[in-house]
DNA sequence: CCGTATTTGTTAGTGCCCTAATGATTAGGG
DNA sequence: CCCTAATCATTAGGGCACTAACAAATACGG
């Protein structure tokens, strides 16, 4: 079926199931050893994360909208008139990114952009009203396709889960924080 | 500092503690219950895989490197002569998506396209002479990272976690074969 | 009160990711 | 043999993410 042979040499734990492409992984070491799975979990925390993404970009495709600006309508219907930085802090991103969603859904007729009557700096971003309804149904529809993706997930474990990375991401921090040392080689 | 409490309501955990605005979460729901711990994991799974490969953009930036271009050059020196679609499958990533980074990385002159003597469809990836020990010294770096990040959690943990990210993905891909019934809302 | 610093949102430019469509080449069936 | 189907790489175009630089407005210190 896939991948003929052709230049196969090295790793990848592919079996016989067709996964649609994502088994391999790049390993020099033994899946095994603590340095496999170390490379593993990277790998997979990052496959795994973009698999889910991309079934919501494609579920969300139906109705017009993509995860981002999914996202861009929840916090503007849960916070209604929310500013930009409000809004980008609460998703993560940066400001000149949030713009260019903003832009795509007022085009849309989703979401207004008003002035700030206290602060001419300041815009609040609004749903519209033919918003509403399908806000409504999309925010259903993520749910339910959220609980299905965990339904193998038991309740200790998502804590678990969450605690594992909570570790990792205070180490990711801590490296950030660092002024990273240049590389010996001009 | 930050947030002045405009419009602060809703959700988010934030705490005193500065993270560099990955505290929200937004959630409707109790952060404790069964529905706030699976918001929860979908938001953290997506914020910790960002927030590892921008630590990998920023220390890479330095070798005129990024993470994806990182990857490629890994392959490469895996897989002497490795062809374009099989490096898109092993990445996990789509043609034109390589195509890109191919093209950046023969600018830079870190690789080449060789003309396949069997199949003049075909292209083979080989790294450059210079390249070499550029790859060897961005390997240990990266290696040197993900043992740090990694470094509170346990053989064990490693392994459980890998399962459950193994069960999410089982149920992402099964979601993503059915057809996806449309929303009953034009 | 005035000048400077900060905050808010924007544009410009780069990179990565996708789908759809195209050209070139190879493989296979009648 | 020839015509069609499949495969490999590319181009075209859209969306999301970033940094850098900027205009407008507000806040603040002297």
């Amino acid at each position: 079926m896939r991948g003929s042979g052709r230049k196969t040499a090295g790793g990848g734990n592919a079996g016989a199931t067709d996964d649609g492409g994502y088994a391999f992984v790049p390993q020099t070491y033994d899946p095994d050893s603590p340095e496999g799975l170390r490379l593993s979990l990277h790998w997979w925390l990052g496959t795994t994360d973009r698999m889910w993404r991309r079934l919501l970009d494609e579920r969300l495709r139906g109705q017009g909208q993509t995860h981002p600006r999914w996202r861009v309508l929840a916090w503007a219907r849960l916070v209604p008139g929310i500013t930009q930085t409000d809004l980008a802090q609460r998703m993560a991103i940066s400001g000149p990114t949030l713009v260019r969603i903003l832009d795509g859904l007022a085009a849309q007729g989703m979401i207004e952009r008003r002035d700030d009557p206290h602060d001419r700096r300041v815009k609040e971003i609004h749903l519209t009203a033919e918003a509403g309804p399908i806000v409504q149904a999309i925010s259903e529809q993520v749910r339910a396709i959220r609980t299905t993706v965990l339904e193998d997930v038991s309740e200790a474990e998502l804590r678990f889960a969450l605690d594992i990375l909570a570790r990792i991401r205070t180490r990711v921090q801590a490296l950030r924080s660092e002024p990273g040392e240049p590389l010996p080689l001009g």
